[in-house]
DNA sequence: TTTGTGAATATTCAACAAAATATTCATTAT
DNA sequence: ATAATGAATATTTTGTTGAATATTCACAAA
């Protein structure tokens, strides 16, 4: 990695720390300098603007994410309905856990969403790519029955959005969600099945 | 109908037309007033505040939404599953025709879903009867092997977030919009159907 | 040339006053 | 008694101004 790169995952990490303890409009560019031992200006040397740190956090954020799932979908004792059940649930439990013990990163996500579409959209590429490799492992078991791969991963993310999203939390308690999403996944399944 | 129930119609009707107009927060209480040759203070022999007429304005729309909904529920010469297909598409359609025609009324509808949450609810309830409806006659017909119908119903009605919250909007076009809920449909009647 | 800075400038935020508006109420009209 | 109002009060919005912060830049150090 290069020094600069180096740099550059610095103060990624610092920035995340300070955002996640006090919200992403309560760090300044100066404190997250200070963390470091820079200047303000310097910071500006490795991003664009504030904004492009809280993109880069995203990302990161999301990439653990993407790899902590894909880990998952590379379970070998578990069939492609069990893995497509716990995607979801796993991915209602972690709205939940963020929302209660990192309640400050949802103006991150905010400002994402808001100024920076294409990582949103990325995001959702991944997780469909991701059901999209269960349905392609449930078609290879004779589980499955699925005509277009893609398509229906597509289909079954859009399924989704209420458990994806944060503005829907105060609606019902997590019990409530996990509940809703396995019926969900119960229903879809019994669509995708081969018969 | 009592005089005085006459002259809440005639608040709602007028305030309505404002709203539509100008927006909630643009439209004044003495606008409607004057609207209706009265004084501001008499609206409050009528409704309590503002916000109670903003509520009764979004009441009166839901039940005409209903109520054209139960006349497809209702009729006779289509399968259970062409008329779930059918629902889902009308409200992607209206939810895109009422923010292209008249957006101000997004305002009313944060309002209402911000402050008054019993109605939204209801709106839910009333949906969700109508899908459970044509689950029913799915079974009676031999088409569908639904076990809890109401269970199914919010289920459904849960997989359809994303077209029914205006937010979603600039995500895609209508046609794609559309096609994802065609795609959505389709797959949930595989999962309903008898087999 | 690369890394960095302090100071200058541009933008955003926060606090407070003024104006607009919602709501109440004492009183009048019917 | 019921319907209605104008004026009084309470709340919300708007506008403004100073302070805080983001961003740029000219220059210095390595």
């Amino acid at each position: 990695m290069s020094k600069s790169e180096q740099k550059r995952q610095e103060i990624i990490e610092t920035a995340e720390q300070r955002f996640r303890d006090y919200g992403y409009n309560k760090t300044t560019m100066a404190e997250i300098a200070d963390d470091l031992k820079m200047s303000a200006a310097n910071l500006y040397r490795f991003f664009k603007s504030k904004q492009d740190i809280a993109a880069a956090c995203a990302e990161r954020c999301m990439g653990e994410r993407v790899d902590c799932l894909s880990r998952l979908v590379d379970e070998k004792h578990m069939t492609a309905g069990e893995k497509l059940l716990e995607l979801v649930l796993e991915d209602v439990r972690y709205t939940h856990e963020r929302a209660k013990n990192e309640p400050k990163v949802n103006e991150l996500i905010d400002i994402v969403t808001r100024e920076r579409k294409e990582i949103v959209l990325s995001k959702v590429e991944s997780q469909c790519a991701l059901i999209a490799e269960i349905l392609k492992q449930g078609n290879e078991s004779g589980e499955f029955d699925v005509d277009d791969v893609m398509i229906s991963a597509r289909t079954i993310y859009s399924s989704l959005t209420l458990f994806e999203v944060p503005i829907f939390l105060p609606l019902f308690t997590q019990q409530q969600f996990e509940e809703m999403a396995k019926n969900l996944v119960a229903l879809l399944i019994k669509g995708l099945r081969k018969r």
